[in-house]
DNA sequence: GTGGTCTAGACCACC
DNA sequence: GTGGTCTAGACCACG
């Protein structure tokens, strides 16, 4: 599992951390009942504070995508693809519905705005 | 002009003031030379520190939405409201950008997103 | 005599005004012992506070440019062009002297300054 | 790194932080990555308000010198040395060009104005 | 500890 | 009256 952490961003270190291990799991690269590595491993990898990795996991564990055992570790939980894959699918709903709202503002219609996506599906399926 | 804003959003109060004050002004209700309430008198109206209110206007200057002059008052800046949705439409098309960039990750493809997309301006269409 | 204002400068407007008749002042349009529009008259063509039009003239008449006397109204001093040359050669030598500073600290030696200067003042003389 | 700020000048006491930090930063005594003082800190160490300290910083942000981060603090910016000089070249052209534009006003033609700038190279030099 | 936001005062130059 | 600058406090999230 490869995390990357920009400090310059304004997003959070632990935000950054949590969308990652997040992102891990949806690609399948973590798969449910993986264990996790330890809060101090991952601050030392990531040279980061130990209060910011315990922060993401614990963001995580409350969130219901990983579970932790005192003296055990970190786990994967059980159905965390599905719950992740739902609640994914409603954020993305959101942020569409926001941008639809700014863009008819704009007076950019639906027709334009499919022929905008397709271009940028396009665009994003050249850069892969 | 009316602005609302909410004191338990995480949103900070000048952002939110800075976007409504952006909205009139893009969908036309302020035009160019219209003047703007004093940030005195704004930050009375509204119930906040002038502190806040200027903040507002600072950032609008500085993105070119109004002009402000010591003894005169703010005025929406002219020439600008088309300059300033042509940024808008790159910003949107930015956003779009990455909603695409998350949708592609659970497999959506285009074809379910020109859906989506047809459902939530139909959607909008319906609640104007 | 033509002044114009922009008030959405951040210059002040007085400083406008009393820049702009300088300049008349300088290049010959108004010479020594030529009587200047009354306050009033000036404030009522650019359209602008009797008090902003007068602050103009007192700081004129206090730098010695132009005289005033009660119930006659305000001339160019003499000596006004000599006085004025000469300050003004003056405030060059400081502006290029600041100028000249920032430029050391880039590095930027005296052989690429004076080919910066030519080109400029060929510029200069193109567009006139 | 050493900031010396005057109260009684008509600049704005954040003005002269900002510059000074950036005259540091293009100087290179403050290098990529280097830490700045806490806005706190250096709001104690000036004896002025965190406020004041605060906007210099936020400018600085603003025009690319520095990055800052909640619970980090701020950095010289990476990768933007060059770039910031670039446009400290493009700034001092303008205010040459204004420079020159005043000149030729007062018959001050290019082989005179070349032979000030030698002088004042020269002088610049000496004091050095 | 850090920076980000907010408040309630103040003085100034400009109009 | 206006906006621009400055002060001395405060609370918050982040590390």
């Amino acid at each position: 599992m490869n995390i990357i952490i920009t400090t310059t961003s304004k997003e959070p270190i632990y935000e950054q951390i949590k969308k990652q291990i997040q992102l891990n799991i949806l690609k399948g690269v973590l798969k449910e009942g993986d264990p996790l590595p330890s809060i101090r491993q991952l601050a030392k990898e990531l040279r980061v504070s130990v209060i910011t990795s315990k922060k993401s996991y614990e963001e995580l564990e409350r969130e219901g995508y990983i579970v932790s055992s005192v003296g055990r570790g970190s786990f994967v939980a059980s159905n965390t693809v599905q719950i992740l894959k739902e609640k994914q699918r409603n954020a993305i709903k959101d942020k569409l519905r926001m941008v639809i709202d700014e863009a008819r503002l704009l007076d950019i219609d639906l027709d334009e705005m499919v022929e905008k996506i397709k271009l940028l599906y396009q665009e994003a399926e050249n850069i892969e």
